[in-house]
DNA sequence: AGATTAAATACAATCGATTGTATAATTTTT
DNA sequence: AAAAATTATACAATCGATTGTATTTAATCT
C-alpha cells in the first residue's frame, strides 16, 4: 500500500499507464470492465491502479460524460421532521441507484430557492426534487428548469401554476375530509379548522377537504372557525386561545398539522378543558409527537419516507429516459391514512 | 432571454467568445471580474452571457482547479432529529461561504460508511463531516482521508483512536453528571441508567458522568440499574420493565437520550406509577418530545445546530488553511446545558 | 515624436477521463 | 501460407473552464 505524503497529488490513469507501458485510454477502459481490454490487461490495471492507491476522478469523468450522477433537492427546512424523514427516503434510493445528493434549504424563501436552483443548474445536477417555499408563487425559475431539459419532481408540495410537470403528493383532500368526517362521526357539532399559508395548494386542499366533510354532513361551513398561520406550535397556542376567547362551544379541531394542534392542547389543558370529551382533536402528518402528547393525537399519516424513496424514482426514471421518447409528465397521490388515537375518541353520549 | 429548445447544448465561453470575436479567455477573465479585463469588454460579455443564458459550468470549472466546494456529510440516519438538525447547522455555514454538502447516511453500517467515503475521495470533496456508525471501531478508512490531505472533521460521534484529528462534541460527561447530580439534590435513592451502545465514546461518557456524580455522593454503583440499548423507544420500554421487576425500589432514571426516557414514562404511567413522585426522569438531547410528553421531561440540551454550523466553520477554515503552515487539530467541546422540566421536580420530603 | 510603461487582449497548455477511429497483433478460415 | 476476420491496443480529439506567457494596443513621460 502506497504512503501518500500529505499534498501529494493523486495518481491518474496516466501514471497508470506509464507504468505499465500501455495507453491510458486501455487503462480507462479496463478500469471500466469494457470488452475492448484483454482480461489478462484488465488484471495488471486494476492491480496497479490499487498499488498506486488511484481513485478515479469524477469531476474529470462527469465533465467529459457531461452527466454528474447527482440529484438536487431543496427543502424549506432539513429539520423539520417531516423533510427529513422525505429526505432520508430519496437519499435511499440514489444510493441504490449510484446517485448523490446534494440537499439545500430555502427556509422559506423565494429567492434563496433561485439562489440554490441557479447553483444546481451550474452544477449540472441530473435532476431537481423540490418541495417549494411559501413564498413560491411565480415558478418561472422551475420552469426554466425544465426549458433546460433538467428533470424535476416536485414532492409534497408544488407550484399550483406547472400544470406540465411530474410531481407527488398526498391526498390532502382526501384525508382532510376523512378526518374531518371522523370528528362528525364521533358527534362533534362545532369543528373549528387551523388552516396552513394558503399560499400553498396542500393546505387550500386540506381546507377543502373540511369544508366538503361539513357540508356532505349537512353543517354550515363557518369562516370564524378557521385560523390560518404558518402552523407552528406557538401559532397553535395562540390560535386556539383567540377562538375561544370568540366562540365557546367548539367541540372539535381539525389542525392541518400537529404542531399546531399540540400547541392548541396544551392551551386548553392549562384552562382547563379536557380532551377529547370537550374538545375533540386531529391532527396531520403523524409527526413523532403525536403519538407521545397526552392524550395521543389522532392524525392522518403522510408516508415521508415513503413519499421521497417514490419521488426520486420518479425523477431516476425520467432522467433515464431523457432522448427518448417523449416523456409523459406523472402526477402520483400518496392516499394517506387517518390514525385513530384517543384524542378524538369522544365519548357518545346518550340521548 | 434565448428560448433553448428541449436538449440544445447549453452555451460555453466560446459561443460568447465567438459572438463578440474575442479570445475565450478573456470571455473567463471577464466573468470572474478580474482586473485584466477592460470595464467595456466585461459590460459586453455580462450582456452577451445573459443573453445567451449562460451558465458556468462547474464541472469544468472544479476540474481545471481541482477543488469542488462541496463538502460530504455522513451520518447514521438524516431523519433522526439530532442529526436534521445538525444538518441544518452545517448547511446553513456552508451556504454562506458557498459550498454545497452532498448527505449520505451509513444506517449505522460500517461497510455503507466505507463506500460513501470512497465515493466522496472520487467526488473529490473538499472536505468531510462525519458522525460515525455504531459499527465504526477501526476508523482506517478515515485516517485514509487524512493521509489523502482531505480535511476532517467529527461531529458528535468520534473515533476515539483517532487523537490528531478535528472534532467537536458535546461534553457528554459533564451533561451526564449534571443530570444525575440534579436527581440526587432532588432527593432521588436509587437511580437507574439507560445507556447507550459502549462502542460509542459518547455513550461511555455519559455514563462515566452518572458514575462518578453516584461517586461523589457517597451513593454506590450497582451495575444491575444500567441498561445498555439501542436507546430507541420502545427499548427505553422494555428496560424499565424488566428493571421494575428485578428492583421496584428505584426512584429516579437517567436516560443516554429522550426516546428511551420516553419510552419508559409510558411503561410507568401504564403500571400507574407517578413521574416525578415514584420516580423522577432526566432525559438527554432535548429531542421536541421531551416538551411534549406529560410531564415534560427534564433533559440537557445538545444545541445540535450550534454544533454543525460550528463543525462546518471549522472544516472550510482547514479547507483554507491548506498548504499554509501545519494545520492544528481541534478539539471543541460544547457545554450542554441541562433543562428542568415536570419529570424531574420530586416534591421536597419531609424528614 | 520617440521611448518607456502600463493596460488589454490573444495564444496555448492544462485539469483527468472518455471515446471514435486507426493501427497492430492475433486468430480463424480457405 | 496467404487472406480475412477478430481482438487488442494506440492515437488523438474532446468535455469547458482556467491561467501563465506572449503579444498588441494605448497611455505616459521626457
Amino acid at each position: 500500500m502506497s504512503q501518500l505524503i500529505n499534498g501529494m497529488k493523486k495518481t491518474t490513469i496516466y501514471e497508470i499507464a506509464n507504468a505499465l507501458a500501455i495507453d491510458s485510454s486501455t487503462v480507462s477502459r479496463a478500469l471500466n470492465d469494457s470488452p475492448r481490454v484483454s482480461k489478462n490487461t484488465k488484471e495488471k490495471v486494476l492491480k496497479k491502479a490499487k498499488e498506486l492507491g488511484y481513485s478515479t476522478n469524477l469531476l474529470a469523468s462527469n465533465l467529459r460524460q457531461n452527466k454528474s450522477n447527482t440529484i438536487g433537492i431543496v427543502v424549506p427546512r432539513i429539520s423539520r421532521f417531516f423533510f427529513s424523514t422525505t429526505i432520508a427516503g430519496i437519499e435511499e434510493a440514489a444510493f441504490t441507484q449510484g446517485y448523490n445528493v446534494i440537499i439545500s434549504q430555502s427556509l422559506e424563501q423565494l429567492d434563496r430557492e433561485k439562489k440554490i436552483i441557479n447553483n444546481f443548474v451550474a452544477n449540472r445536477v441530473d435532476g431537481v426534487l423540490i418541495s417549494i417555499s411559501w413564498e413560491t408563487e411565480n415558478c418561472t425559475h422551475l420552469k426554466h428548469l425544465q426549458d433546460l431539459n433538467i428533470p424535476l419532481v416536485f414532492f409534497d408540495r408544488h407550484c399550483a401554476s406547472m400544470t406540465n410537470t411530474n410531481k407527488i403528493i398526498t391526498g390532502d383532500y382526501e384525508g382532510a375530509y376523512q378526518a374531518t368526517n371522523h370528528l362528525i362521526e364521533k358527534g362533534c357539532k362545532k369543528i373549528a379548522h387551523f388552516a396552513g399559508p394558503q399560499t400553498l395548494e396542500l393546505y387550500k386542499n386540506r381546507l377543502n377537504g373540511y369544508k366538503m366533510a361539513l357540508e356532505n354532513n349537512k353543517m354550515k361551513f363557518d369562516p370564524a372557525l378557521v385560523q390560518e398561520s404558518s402552523l407552528m406550535k406557538n401559532y397553535g397556542y395562540e390560535s386556539m386561545k383567540s377562538l375561544m376567547e370568540k366562540i365557546d362551544d367548539i367541540d372539535g379541531v381539525f389542525s392541518a398539522n400537529d404542531a399546531a394542534a399540540v400547541g392548541a392542547m396544551k392551551y386548553l389543558s392549562r384552562i382547563g378543558k379536557r380532551i377529547p370529551n370537550d374538545i375533540a382533536f386531529v391532527g396531520f402528518s403523524n409527526d413523532p409527537l403525536s403519538e407521545v402528547i397526552d392524550p395521543p393525537l389522532s392524525t392522518v399519516d403522510q408516508f415521508g419516507f415513503e413519499m421521497g424513496k417514490k419521488a426520486c424514482e420518479l425523477l431516476i426514471e425520467n432522467i433515464n429516459a431523457k432522448g427518448k421518447n417523449p416523456w409523459q409528465y406523472r402526477t402520483v397521490v400518496l392516499q394517506p391514512n387517518l390514525i385513530e388515537r384517543k384524542s378524538s375518541q369522544k365519548p357518545v353520549k346518550i340521548t
